[in-house]
DNA sequence: TAAATTTCTTAACTAAAGTCAACGTTTTTA
DNA sequence: TAAAAACGTTGACTTTAGTTAAGAAATTTA
């Protein structure tokens, strides 16, 4: 059975046969459908999750609009630290965009993890890490660019996105409205 | 002496006496002058550093233009995980906007420190975690609201960083330009 | 597979941001 | 403290995004 995860965590620390098989024992595999929720906005987020295969959209309602934050696809770990940490209710919501495999790994196992075995606890933080960097990207690209140009980005960085991801997701992403998304499109193809 | 630093840890793990005393120990003062450079694009980030007073910029140049992706004051730790974890270039710099303070510990140290004594690699995540919710809540921020929004949001948040920092930083951190936050702050005085 | 729903595109119009240039104000520095 | 530099505001104009509405295309569902 393909396992991504564990060949994830490989690439952020040695970890030997007995340690690899702690962690497949500590996540659980879920497949959730397609327009599910995998955490709903004002809910606790308890757990980590990681992607195996799908598509995951990350939202808040803002003014009855959604806005997402992030669309993260498979090997990618998602949580809400905020509400993870304090308990607090998500201000995010997770939907899947297709029929989404995930492992899953609750606070409690987390903690738990953490406490017997040191080494994870160095796991958590290069996956804190890795949310880090990817959130300063993504705050980079945003307050730089005009939307033309993250477009353009993320068609290049990322264009399998786009086979897979509705538009009026992703323009929400690059932090317009649908109908401009089409428009630079369309201006992009003309030149 | 105050030492922010330590009242910040604290606030995220306890910590006894002589616990304390190690972060005293591997941490080392700085004061930097305004507009000096903590980091320079480009240059590899060896540090994390934690700002007891003043504040930084966090700015990428792009086609030859400085984009602001973040400004921190006091009380927060900055560092660019990419080039700290890859030992790859920059691609931020961190430039004071006034007289800064900061604490640093540089990479060899901090990996010291977490191979010693266990429980600071338990800070070192607090720690990433912190930074990965900044930059989800800046990431959600530009994405979601039209730039009035944000500067509004922004003034009510973090009035402070007003006072202290050019404006025209702070329209570049809003993802806007100089001139449109100025138009901004008088289309708000006459409503 | 036909109907219903959702998504994408287009158009016309409005509102807002970008650009360029000028000028007054503030801050820096010599 | 006088001169220079940097910063903020304003205006005129251009470009681009938002809004609303309609219809085409694609997808979903019965």
């Amino acid at each position: 059975m393909k396992n991504n995860l564990i060949k994830y965590c490989q690439s952020l620390l040695d970890f030997s046969e007995s340690e690899i098989s702690i962690i497949k024992d500590y996540f659980i595999t879920t497949t959730i459908g397609k327009k599910d929720y995998l955490l709903q906005e004002n809910k606790v987020c308890d757990f980590v999750a990681f992607i195996e295969e799908g598509s995951i959209r990350h939202f808040h309602i803002k003014d009855g609009n959604e806005i997402t934050c992030d669309i993260s696809l498979e090997n990618n770990f998602i949580t809400e630290f905020k509400s993870f940490n304090n308990g607090s209710k998500s201000y995010i919501s997770f939907q899947t965009l297709e029929d989404t495999k995930v492992q899953i790994i609750k606070k409690n196992k987390l903690l738990e993890l953490y406490k017997l075995y040191p080494k994870y606890e160095i796991l958590g933080r290069k996956i804190a890490e890795k949310v880090a960097m990817r959130n300063t990207a993504i705050a980079l690209s945003l307050a730089s660019s005009k939307p033309e140009t993250r477009y353009k980005e993320l068609l290049n960085k990322n264009p399998e996105i786009f086979q897979r991801v509705p538009q009026k997701y992703i323009a929400n992403f690059l932090g317009i409205k649908p109908e401009s998304l089409s428009r630079i499109r369309k201006r992009i193809l003309f030149n």
